[in-house]
DNA sequence: ATGGCCGGTGGAACCGGA
């Protein structure tokens, strides 16, 4: 089974190439994120036209994440756990059955900038860093509840986290920003931490190898990237990986997203 | 060499992204 996540920035302006990379790339399931949309005008029928079941998650403008899948999709839930007031469309979660089960939560986590600190360093309550590593909070009980389960499942999306120096271009460039900082390192590795599987870092040891390139001062063109885009597996999962990677190529196409997809091959 | 963007909203600039 191939298990894919995408942060395509805009399911309206992305269809056509979300469609030819689906053509292309076959995947089973594609956890998006970013579709900026309210569930009622994300373009369901594209999709089922070619054998995907579609469940969103979405709001108005911004954030919104969904699952395609070509097998059914069981007792979805929609938001991640831990704040009734927190209104951002950020997390979703279905199971698919292929010869096992396996739990598959997609998720778009906070970006974090800009950085807000007080007088003591900490993150200033309110703030958007704040928000990121409240987020990651609430995300560490849930993965901590997964881990407990002891059964397949991965967590993937757009971590907005590079987790280590090689996993950037310039990793001077991004000290002291949220995708970066310490605080936010630290974050991830305490869910990391738990138990879970980074598969792209298991199945590839060379550095060097991005998910994202912003379209700003020619990025892409010099290969100024960052690794922002993770799927983790608890150990049952984690049994059944094939392979874990990075289709590149998207990224040089007609209107492109400043994203990749990122996709797991599972023995399921 | 240097500088360089894009999507959504709403119908012009601005917000948000990373």
């Amino acid at each position: 089974m191939k298990i894919a996540t995408f942060n395509i920035n805009g399911i309206k302006a992305r269809v056509n190439a979300l469609l030819d990379w689906l053509d292309e790339a076959k995947p089973d399931v594609a956890l998006l994120q970013e579709i900026k949309s309210v569930d009622e005008n994300f373009p369901h029928e594209l999709f089922e036209e070619r054998g995907y079941n579609v469940e969103t998650h979405g709001q108005k403008s911004f954030n919104g994440v969904a699952i395609l899948s070509k097998l059914p999709l069981e007792d979805v839930v929609r938001g991640l756990p831990g704040d009734d007031s927190d209104e951002q469309a950020r997390w979703i979660e279905a199971t698919v059955v292929g010869k096992q089960a396996i739990r598959l939560c997609g998720l778009y986590l906070p970006n974090g900038n800009p950085v807000e600190l007080s007088a003591d360093g900490s993150p200033a309550p309110g703030g958007k860093y704040a928000y990121k590593l409240d987020w990651m909070e609430r995300l560490q009980a849930r993965a901590a509840q997964l881990m407990a389960a002891e059964e397949p499942a991965l967590m993937a999306g757009d971590y907005n986290i590079i987790p280590q120096d090689e996993d950037a271009a310039r990793p001077e460039a991004w000290r002291e920003d949220a995708l970066a900082r310490p605080e936010s390192r630290a974050a991830f590795r305490r869910i990391a931490n738990l138990g879970f599987t980074e598969a792209f870092r298991a199945r590839n040891g060379a550095p060097g190898q991005y998910s994202f390139w912003d379209y700003q001062a020619g990025a892409w063109n010099r290969n100024d990237g960052i690794r922002i885009d993770h799927v983790l597996l608890t150990p049952q999962a984690a049994d059944l990986l094939i392979d874990c990677q990075i289709d590149k190529h998207v990224r040089g196409r007609e209107k492109p997203s400043d994203h990749v997809p990122v996709w797991v091959e599972l023995d399921l």
